[in-house]
DNA sequence: CCTTTCGCGTACCATCGGTATGTCAAAACC
DNA sequence: GGTTTTGACATACCGATGGTACGCGAAAGG
């Protein structure tokens, strides 16, 4: 009578649940290297056994953490550029919001910082890609397809302000002055608004 | 009769040399994590007692070979700055010159990935600023003050500008397509240029 | 019922970073 | 120049870590 799957799948999907809530956030306040398995198979009321049950290793463990960390982020993103109807808009709104959701704390380190260096760049810039960055090169090209921004390769661009995005969040939650914040969006609206202010004059779509 | 030093001292600093050459060549290619101390010993031709002689730890080790690796760099990026006698010139003198030198592979997993994982970000990032983007700070600071740049706080922008370098060097170096480094600089350039094209047109110096 | 499956616990292992101590030659001293 | 001291290592060892092999017991399937 248990709910749909049986009351095995239930079990199944609430361990793994439990265990990466748990990594997630011992990951987060202390990173990748400085917590070991045993920590989080213990804050997670299972063993070892389970965990190895559900996931290849640690580097596993912290990937599927990582991946549910960077599509919530991509969630926000996209929610936040869906509420514009002008792609300028959009953008901007997107870049907001991946500012804002960056900074957390709890997701910095996992993100930014032990991301590339457990995956390996290459794996993480995919992943990344997927997840939320990939709104961004879609909103630049949409952008440069309308004719608002010059005609130019996106995907330099794109890397170009993802890794500036990437490098502010980092800084906004470390040194976290009070007008730090809204000082950085200034400087990255302008570094936004430059894009459309082409010498050849391109129209407003 | 030995040099100066005697030969005691002499030993030392060959070992010394000999173990950061051999662990920045090994971090370079297979990353932090994946190198372990006694592969380092081995390839050094020495043992633990005398990396432990040397250094407080393996992080303490990986420090060192960072540290090392910015300051190259901070000292490519300053020598091409001086080549130019405006100011303008000089930054984006320096940022082509960041750029070249962080796509090298022998430093970029350490610079850019192992480094703020290793360390933590606020440690990394003060090494990072006393050796090489400190120069960007000045440099932009040096461009507000002579009118050419508007202006706002510096802080933010260096650190939106140094992490899309970052990123983009990481990018060129992985997926390496022939034209990308040129447009790549194009785009970092038009951004540059975005800076000293103010509403208020201030006066070139 | 009886068998199979499978989610997980237990016991164990190799290797890791790290430490304590020994050793022997260069330096310092008288 | 003999003695002592210093210091640059080597050796031996330790606890903890990530990872593996295997056992168990309850749910699923017939």
């Amino acid at each position: 009578m248990a709910a749909r799957g049986g009351v095995r799948a239930e079990q199944r999907a609430q361990t793994r649940r439990v265990l990466l809530r748990e990594s997630r956030r011992l990951f987060a306040s202390r990173g990748y290297g400085a917590v070991g398995l045993a920590e989080i198979v213990r804050a997670s009321g299972v063993t070892k056994g389970a965990l190895y049950h559900h996931f290849d290793g640690k580097a596993d463990l912290f990937r599927a953490v990582l991946e549910e960390a960077q599509q919530e982020v991509g969630r926000r993103v996209a929610e936040a550029a869906e509420r514009h109807p002008d792609p300028w808009d959009q953008l901007t709104a997107g870049c907001r919001e991946f500012l804002a959701a960056s900074t957390d704390p709890e997701l910095q380190r996992i993100m930014l910082v032990d991301g590339p260096a457990v995956l390996g760049w290459s794996e993480w810039r995919a992943m990344d890609e997927a997840a939320s960055a990939r709104h961004l090169t879609e909103a630049l090209a949409e952008l440069v397809a309308a004719g608002v921004v010059a005609p130019q390769p996106v995907a330099p661009l794109a890397h170009l302000l993802s890794g500036a995005m990437n490098e502010a969040a980092l800084w906004l939650a470390a040194d976290a002055g009070p007008g730090d914040l809204a000082d950085t969006w200034a400087a990255l609206e302008r570094m936004l608004d430059a894009l459309r202010a082409t010498p050849a004059a391109a129209p407003r779509v």
